[in-house]
RNA sequence: GCUGGAAUCGUCUAGUGGCAAUGACAAGAGACUGUAAAUCUCUCGGCUUCGGCCUUCGUAGGUUCGAGUCCUACUUCCAGCA
């Protein structure tokens, strides 16, 4: 079903905004972090351990789905929220970041029309448009599907991202039109790489042709520099409505979280903390400097040979299943053995780990002093394990 | 006791005259931002002023410009025969 929001208020000091997502019943807070279950799951997650991070809407994806195992066989198991058995409110990428991902260095040819890319699985060629991206979103019945955009890449010049953005708008406008689902709300996307003039343009294109949200797209490329992303949010938020989400796609460390909420971001999504758990990493709260980059999020690898005979949970101050119940050692093991179950408990924590974080982050806007929260945030050099 | 066969980096393994020596696993570390990712990359005898140097393929000799590779003896293990 659509989604609603309502701002609750704004910072005093910064742009941040407390607001709340209302689906049918239910009401969920932003700022919030979305965890990301590309292919109807949220990688080695059950729904029950998903719900237990408290999170709010969860991701999914278009273009896998399409793929595997169709659209067709979604809508007839009686949608995504019958077949994946989560009933909380789900959003549905586009397809737009694949056609950016999967055909990175390889053939993909962009035209007024679509995109035609060849499948990672089967090697076919496909033709993927914003009608068909829409179509295919408005038969999987999430509850808010994204426009399809093109993501450029970071090292994308100023004249491409000029025409680029054009098109993405003529695409947002062509996918309006074809929008179906009356249950259903569909997001704009915001594109412009790192230039004032193209994120403004863009934004108020996008806006023009009155979506029930917007996102900030084309900010979480590899090689993006994070001040190129910050500049990116600050181009694009002040243009963007007051009483609609905000979404910032793919971001998702914690620095990142921070700094988006600063700039007026609402919702987030990322696949770094399921993925992260599954390479043994877990989020341990504090950034480290990175020097001229900037702050870069602290992580520690519970595969280290340091934790064999650690006994203490990955962070003592967490409420997560994972930190309420077991020790590194045990998750070190689990990791060393290839055991599933070490990448689940690493995942519920950084899942656990963003979503709470978020919720720090409400506490701080709730009370106006969310500058200082990011300054102590900024500022955390302490080693929790 | 006799006759064959075999001994290589923590483990297994490639190697039949130019070798610090193949691959896998194990081990040590790193990367990961709208998931082609439970993946990928690097290291993995010692020392190094990063040019190299030294010591290594059961042990001891030998042949050779050069031996993990060929020869001899020994040690240990495996198989068959007694």
């Amino acid at each position: 079903m659509k989604v609603k929001y309502e701002l609750i208020k704004t910072d005093k000091n910064t742009g941040a905004r407390l607001g709340k997502v209302i689906y049918g019943d239910k009401e969920y807070e932003t700022p919030m972090f979305m965890p990301v279950g590309t292919q109807a799951t949220v990688k080695t997650l059950s729904p029950e351990q998903v719900l237990a991070c408290h999170p709010g809407i969860i991701l999914s994806n278009t273009y896998h789905l399409w793929q595997r195992p169709g659209e067709d066989v979604v809508a007839e198991a009686g949608g995504l929220h019958q077949f994946m058995n989560w009933h909380g409110p789900i959003l549905t990428d586009s397809g737009g970041y694949q056609v950016f991902s999967l055909a990175r260095n390889k053939k993909k040819d962009i035209t007024e029309e679509g995109v035609h890319f060849k499948s990672e699985l089967s090697g076919a060629n496909l033709f993927l448009t914003p009608e068909k991206s829409i179509e295919i979103q408005n038969k999987l019945d999430s509850d808010i599907a994204m426009s399809f955009d093109e993501c450029p890449p970071a090292t994308a010049d100023y004249q491409y991202l000029k025409r680029s953005i054009e098109r993405t708008v003529r695409w947002a406008e062509r996918g309006k039109k074809v929008h179906a689902n009356p249950n259903q709300s569909l997001f704009g996307i915001i594109q412009g790489g790192p230039y004032e003039d193209l994120r403004r343009w863009s934004a108020e294109q996008t806006i023009a042709l009155d979506f029930d949200g917007y996102s900030i797209g084309g900010v979480a490329n590899d090689d993006e520099c994070k001040d190129d992303m910050y500049k990116a949010i600050e181009y694009s938020t002040p243009f963007m409505p007051k009483d609609k989400l905000r979404y910032l796609m793919g971001v998702g460390e914690p620095v990142d979280l921070v700094e988006g909420v600063m700039r007026g971001v609402d919702i987030f999504d990322c696949v770094s903390p399921t993925r992260l758990a599954r390479h043994g990493n877990a989020l341990i709260y504090g950034v480290k400097n990175a020097g001229i980059a900037g702050y870069k999020e602290k992580r520690i690898n519970l595969k280290n040979a340091r934790f064999k005979y650690d006994f203490t949970p990955i962070e003592g101050s967490c409420d997560c299943y994972c930190c309420q119940n077991y020790t590194k050692a045990y998750v070190h093991h689990l990791m060393r053995c290839d055991e599933t179950f070490g990448a689940t408990l690493l995942s519920i924590h950084n899942i656990r780990f963003l979503i709470r974080l978020c919720e720090k982050m409400r506490e701080a806007i709730r009370e106006d002093c969310f500058l200082e929260f990011r300054e102590s945030f900024l500022n955390c050099t302490k080693n929790t394990h």
